[in-house]
DNA sequence: TTTGATATTGAACGGTTGTTCAGTTAGCGT
DNA sequence: ACGCTAACTGAACAACCGTTCAATATCAAA
């Protein structure tokens, strides 16, 4: 046997990522085996070659493409010209709701970070600083226009966004709150914070 | 060669405890081998078994005994009399100092659960649960008070448990601020945000 | 100094790891 | 129908995995 029937690139290669992504996410990257995702993908560990140069590869991949998303998720319904209280409220709630829809992905860019090499590790990390310099320049503008009442602009940046983000720890679909009440109870909170 | 000169069980016995506690912190539970905590400690990898029953052990006594240390000492400097305002700046002031004190053990407890068999997984998160239940409790009597002004105590001490626990993820020794000037900050934050 | 308990070695076990590659089949434009 | 290319197999590689255990050296008490 060799070429299956059907077989396309279009089709094994996103279903190679989506596999490794659930794998990475459920047991942990170096937990997981190049022969797992095959199987699960339904291919042999060979076939992934094809579409990944190696195993932290194909890790790399999935978060970089997670942060180029991120990024680029939030400048397309950031309010730029609105004042600081409602950039902010955007971004409180653009974060929960981005973050509980990739919860696997969200989770690996957390856990999986020391699995990269020392160059792929600082790309990550530069782009989730990208992120975060989002909010903090909102904190800025927002202390600027005397609205906010922050002892510090880079601190808050890092409570807030540790706060939305542990969300995805415990939320769980259908319990006693849906997510745009979490959202709105986590507003009112970040709001309360930042002295607003 | 066998017994080495000078050896001991109550000298191995942590040792072994603590390079593994390096090691899981440092590269993650699956990426680090028995052979390298040995190597670490200067022994073999089989005398590691004379000191655990298996590798999933080792990480479950060290997230249990974390667990264990974390409960007790907050239990020990809790002011169970005092008005919630004060029992919660305490709380503030010991999670993060305890935390930080710990960074490494700490980290593995968020990261590598999922690498415990589902019977001690269940018991660390119990643990878990019984740590944010002090937490919660304060928020409740603080509520009950009419001091604080929280609109699901629930979802704030998660939130504030994830702000406080991500001071770990940024802070540096010798970095623009001391630990006890982050406390300050945190705890202003923490303040607002239930409304006190 | 002898003796029994304690601490450790070093080799071995069967199995798994990431990765490569020659060979083979399916899809598709001509 | 043909031939080229894209997709994949299956076997092989050397290295490493967690764990066990008989053999052995040191320690502490008698």
């Amino acid at each position: 046997m060799a070429r299956k029937t059907g077989s396309h690139s279009e089709i094994t290669g996103p279903k190679i990522r989506a596999e490794a992504q659930r794998l990475f996410a459920r047991h942990g990257f170096a937990a997981v085996s190049m022969r797992q995702i095959a199987a699960a993908v339904g291919v042999q560990a060979g076939a992934l070659y094809l579409y990944t140069s190696d195993k932290e590869a194909l890790l790399f991949d999935l978060l970089k493409s997670h942060m180029d998303d991120l990024i680029a998720a939030w400048r397309a319904e950031s309010p730029e010209g609105a004042d600081a209280l409602a950039r902010l409220e955007r971004f409180v709630r653009f974060h929960i709701r981005f973050n509980l829809e990739r919860a696997e992905v969200v989770f690996l860019s957390y856990m999986e970070l020391r699995n990269l090499s020392e160059e792929n590790f600082a790309k990550i990390e530069g782009l989730r600083k990208t992120y975060e310099t989002e909010l903090e320049e909102i904190l800025k503008a927002g202390q600027a226009e005397a609205v906010f009442l922050i002892p510090d602009t880079k601190l808050a940046t890092m409570a807030i966004i540790a706060m939305l983000t542990g969300v995805n720890t415990w939320f769980r679909e259908g319990g006693r709150l849906s997510r745009a009440m979490v959202a709105d109870i986590y507003w009112d909170m970040v709001r309360k914070a930042v002295g607003a």
